[in-house]
DNA sequence: GTGAAAGCGCTAACAT
DNA sequence: ATGTTAGCGCTTTCAC
């Protein structure tokens, strides 16, 4: 238990003033001599300022909090792990707060807000709007990631939902496909909403009879059931959009569990394009998100309203892109 | 720009003293009516006290470092999952510290250290025992989570590596199998090394040839590649046992692109056990490691570090149980 | 049970 | 360029 190294120690060592040695750690303005004085007997002490101390001065501390849920599916670690990499090289940590279904909203809010955070990242589909409006209202910069505010109050960065969906429908109505289902979501996310609602109007468009829709509730269980209870049918689809590849997985299984073979007797196009999209055993057609490209964004935004630079900040949509792979009839 | 509501704006509110919220916010002694005018005070400013400042006093960030790699292995999602869990109902949080095989420790230390953490957890194979020391010669409590210190002085909690790895021997040598390969991660992984020589000690002591060793680096791509080299091989295996089923995954598949059926032709036991596991399209039989007993004694022992209760942590190890699936041979 | 005062480790004016 | 000073918002003796 021996006592934290702290600037003062430095300084006498070194032979100078505590804020001479704060100066050196914040890049201002020292003397070469003074410098290498410090860093010396910081070096020979140990000495790391404490972030905390800094926190209480600056009111910055360093620290991003990231609300977040299903990290089985593999979109979400995929989420954490590039905004991770983007802020650290930032010099910015990430707080988790991963949520569940059931998680009583106000204690964690309390958190949030308590940890003075810098700013705070929405990736989950609830509890979005109530947190936000906190948040916002406590002048701490707040982004939804990959959904939107349905009040259009919160700014997000999404991948364009509408765009994305309708180059899904366009691609399976190309294969000739005439019989659509599509597995949903859940009903308080936009992003289902949005791409159910495009995926729908554009075979309707194409003077095909509406989609069948089925909710697999974002799980695998409730996407296998889902399809399992589609393929039941009398009329079965012949092609299927899940609205993200985590329950594409599931539709995938259920259909050859039903004896048939995804790409030849029905065609499954996912969402998202995540990391096992290409494995040999799925071969998944999917719309793929750019993710990279909304990590960009979001750090850069969230940046730029931590700085200051940026007050308000505006939600943006980026393009997904097709990326065809076995699941689909081959032409 | 609104600026911070503080204790003491509540105080005056409510006619009391700072010292009297604060002791209303941290369980202190408060009489009835005090604690209610408080609380009044407090939910109308929406105040809540600064983690920052309040860290400063006492010292307890109330967070939790933890270092992490490879979070397209969905064991380690599961890790951050249940960890971050757990401690959220402590009330701890998890900072996240995502490192790569090519991630500079040094600034990476630097921020662990000056971060204030309660304690810190590595979860991560490589960059160990290097922070650790340093954590530990800063009275910072560390735990090694999923791997063991070959040093055997940074106490950890993991799988019993060498007992999984017989039983995995057992029920393959059981199977009638007599030509074995394994998959091994890391040189420098502990769970890989001990593993792979408890397989194969047991498959030597069952009178059989050492298995066929391939490292796939605990990627995708990687174990991929090894197993198709092995399969290439005059002899190949006809059964494979894969450090971990990440691995597996990849094992699965290149062996039915190789025009075999796993779990008829060859079998192939995981360690993990992770969600996807049991996907009708893996079915993979596999060793499963007690996570939430882990997680358990993980957090369990680092409050007692936290708390002072107990000062030196030591390491414990769990036991596994296999699950047995489709992928090994039926008998 | 309650308030006053000291101080956690740091940064940021302000002097010099 | 460097040192002095005054807090940041909270907890915690210490008196009462």
């Amino acid at each position: 238990m021996k006592p934290r190294v702290t600037g003062l120690d430095v300084a006498r060592l070194a032979g100078v003033s505590k804020s001479a040695v704060s100066r050196v750690f914040t890049r201002g303005v020292v003397s070469e001599d003074v410098r290498t004085r410090v860093l010396e007997a910081a070096k020979q002490l140990k000495y790391r300022p404490s972030n905390t101390a800094r926190s209480l001065t600056t009111s910055q501390s360093k620290m991003i909090g990231l609300a977040i849920t299903q990290l089985d599916n593999q979109f979400y670690p995929d989420v954490v792990q590039r905004l991770s990499d983007r802020f650290a090289t930032e010099g910015y940590r990430l707080l988790l707060f991963v949520t569940h279904g059931d998680t009583d909203l106000d204690p964690v809010l309390d958190e949030l807000l308590g940890y003075g955070l810098d700013a705070v990242i929405l990736a989950s589909s609830s509890l979005t709007a109530e947190i936000a409006t906190e948040c916002m209202s406590a002048s701490v910069p707040v982004l939804m990631f990959n959904s939107v505010d349905p009040g259009g109050v919160v700014p997000g960065i999404s991948c364009d939902d509408k765009a994305g969906a309708e180059i899904v429908a366009d691609h399976l109505l190309g294969l000739g496909h005439t019989r659509f289902g599509i597995v949903t979501g859940l009903r308080q996310s936009s992003s289902s909403v949005q791409r159910t609602r495009a995926f729908r109007n554009r075979i309707l468009a194409a003077g095909f009879d509406a989609p069948l829709e089925r909710s697999g509730a974002y799980t695998f269980d409730g996407a296998f059931e889902a399809v399992s209870s589609m393929l039941a049918e009398s009329e079965p689809p012949d092609a299927l959009f899940c609205i993200n590849d985590h329950m594409a997985f599931a539709a995938l299984q259920a259909i050859q569990e039903s004896g048939r073979t995804p790409g030849v007797d029905i065609s499954v196009v996912g969402f998202d394009n995540v990391g096992i999209s290409n494995w040999p055993a799925f071969s998944l057609t999917t719309l793929e998100q750019p993710l990279q490209e909304m990590v960009e964004a979001t750090v850069g935004a969230l940046l730029d309203a931590i700085s200051g630079r940026k007050v308000k900040l505006n939600s943006s949509s980026f393009q997904g892109r097709l990326v065809v792979r076995g699941s689909t009839r081959q032409v």
